[in-house]
RNA sequence: GCCCUGGUGGUGUAGGGGCUAUCAUGCGGGCCUGUCGAGCCCGCGACUCGGGUUCAAUUCCCGGCCAGGGCGCCA
């Protein structure tokens, strides 16, 4: 069939229910699988909700319709308008008995991977055929959880006086240190992609907007090859003004706790599919101060020094002290960017945390520097040039009130919602080291 | 980038210096009126690439590419 011409779907096959005895119903979707024994064919069609049985016993239905059943190739778009029938053999206790098939588009064969799930395949074999795998339940729950999570998350964060803003992913500058940028032709210039909204967001305080969000990808050019890095997230980031480190670790743990509720609340069918026991945790999330971290860590026998940034080994050795989220407070400013203010009495330690979830990392944030002398100071300290942020200090000069932030990364934050190990698994179509397609 | 392991039908696997290369799933055909991982019968389909050793390599060795795991890098 080349056009729609007047099908529409009359429902869902959540939708379906031996309520609707009788009635006469269209329902769309994929062939799931075909079971023909040889007098009656049970073919199972699926949509984006589940599965609902079409039942075709040859007495009942006409001979052409019953051999074109038979025939439907796995995996094909299909349309069957028929009438619903309540059985307690049925799957779910409801069935279609068909009287019209509408073949919209054939699939090849054989398929690239089995959507049934009966073998498994690997990761990129599924990743290449993404398409396909997304069609698996156990796949589509990841990101309906993702969307449910992003939808929670913007609720909260508006409820919240929070406006969302978008920024830049195109930048002049490579100068803000640390990751690696992945560099673009930009006409007769060199430019880069974003790694961070954040001096955008802070520009954004010195604008009197107050409390702003994006959530927006942040590209990241290293070769890290690990389950918990990409070269492309989704970074989900906050800024407020008249605020502290304080302030907007409240925000974060009530951000987390409410899309936690809204998750367990909206995506119960989701949850189970992926064999999920979410349970929406106790607060306050623990505060660990980094000094007290480092014994933590030592007393695992892994060893840390003070003034480190945590290794793989100490992240791990933390997981096995630490259940669920918690906050670690108190790094050294050493470690921590130019922005990160500092305690005023203990000027070595900043006003810096990280959201840990045992043992990954979700988000980091701080009490930012407001002044400008001492920002431009904190850049030459970290062996930076002042005048490639001209831009951005300038913002500072003509009255930046005091502000704090974060930023959350949303597949990370995703793995600890749906329980999943390898960050891929979060990403419909992930970059990493290898992979730019599809 | 480093270390370890691996690459066998479309998919997931077993195996292994010479024999028709194992199994499951799938695909094609046949039988079957209640399947729900349907069942039964017949058939189809594979040793990552390059070089080396050898009478003989899918198997052993070296290298490439790719993958899995671990680490590093990740303001």
């Amino acid at each position: 069939m080349n056009s729609l011409g007047d099908l529409r779907r009359s429902h869902y096959s959540k939708e379906i229910n031996p309520d609707m005895n009788d009635e006469e119903i269209l329902v769309m979707g994929w062939t799931h699988e075909i079971r023909d024994l040889g007098g009656i064919i049970f073919v199972l069609l699926r949509d984006r909700d589940g599965l609902v049985q079409i039942t075709a016993p040859s007495k009942k239905i006409e001979t052409d319709l019953f051999e074109k059943l038979r025939k439907i190739k796995k995996e094909s778009v299909i349309a069957v308008k028929g009438k619903v029938q309540g059985s307690p053999k049925a799957p779910g206790g409801v069935e279609v008995i068909p009287s019209q098939l509408y073949i919209l588009n054939e699939s090849k064969q054989p398929l690239p991977l089995d959507p049934t799930e009966k073998v498994r395949a690997e990761i990129d074999t599924r990743l290449d055929s993404r398409f396909l795998d997304l069609r698996k339940p156990s796949i589509s729950a990841i990101f309906k959880i993702k969307s449910t999570m992003l939808h929670s998350v913007r609720v909260f964060l508006e409820k919240n006086g929070y406006l969302e803003i978008n920024t830049p992913k195109l930048v002049a500058s490579a100068t803000e240190g640390g990751t690696e940028l992945f560099p673009i032709t930009y006409f007769e210039r060199e430019a880069f992609l974003g790694q961070s909204p954040q001096l955008y967001k802070q520009i954004m305080m010195s604008s009197g907007f107050d409390r702003v969000y994006e959530i927006a990808p942040i590209f990241r050019a290293e070769e890290h090859d690990t389950l918990r890095h990409l070269n492309e997230v989704i970074s989900i980031d906050i800024e407020s003004s008249f605020m502290d480190q304080h302030d907007v670790m409240d925000v974060l743990e009530k951000l987390v706790i409410q899309t936690i509720t809204d998750v367990t609340e909206n995506c119960e069918t989701e949850l189970e599919v992926l064999g999920r026991d979410l349970q929406v945790p106790e607060t306050p999330f623990e505060k660990i101060e980094y000094d007290d971290l480092i014994d933590m860590v030592n007393s695992k026998g892994v060893p840390i020094e003070h003034g480190e940034d945590l290794s793989r080994a100490a992240e791990k050795a933390m997981g096995e002290i630490m259940d669920g989220y918690y906050f670690i407070t108190g790094w050294p400013t050493e470690i921590k960017p130019f922005y990160v203010l500092h305690e005023e009495e203990t000027p070595e330690k900043s006003q810096a945390f990280d959201l840990m979830y045992k043992d990954l990392e979700i988000s980091s944030g701080a009490t930012r520097v407001h002044q400008h002398d001492l920002l431009v100071e904190k850049i030459k300290g970290k062996g930076l040039n002042p005048e490639s942020f001209e831009r951005y200090l300038a913002a500072f000069e003509y009255g930046m009130p005091p502000h704090a932030g974060w930023g959350l990364g949303a597949e990370r934050f995703n793995m600890t919602l749906t329980g999943l190990n390898n960050i891929r698994e979060t990403v419909l179509f992930p970059r990493d080291r290898r992979r730019l397609t599809p």
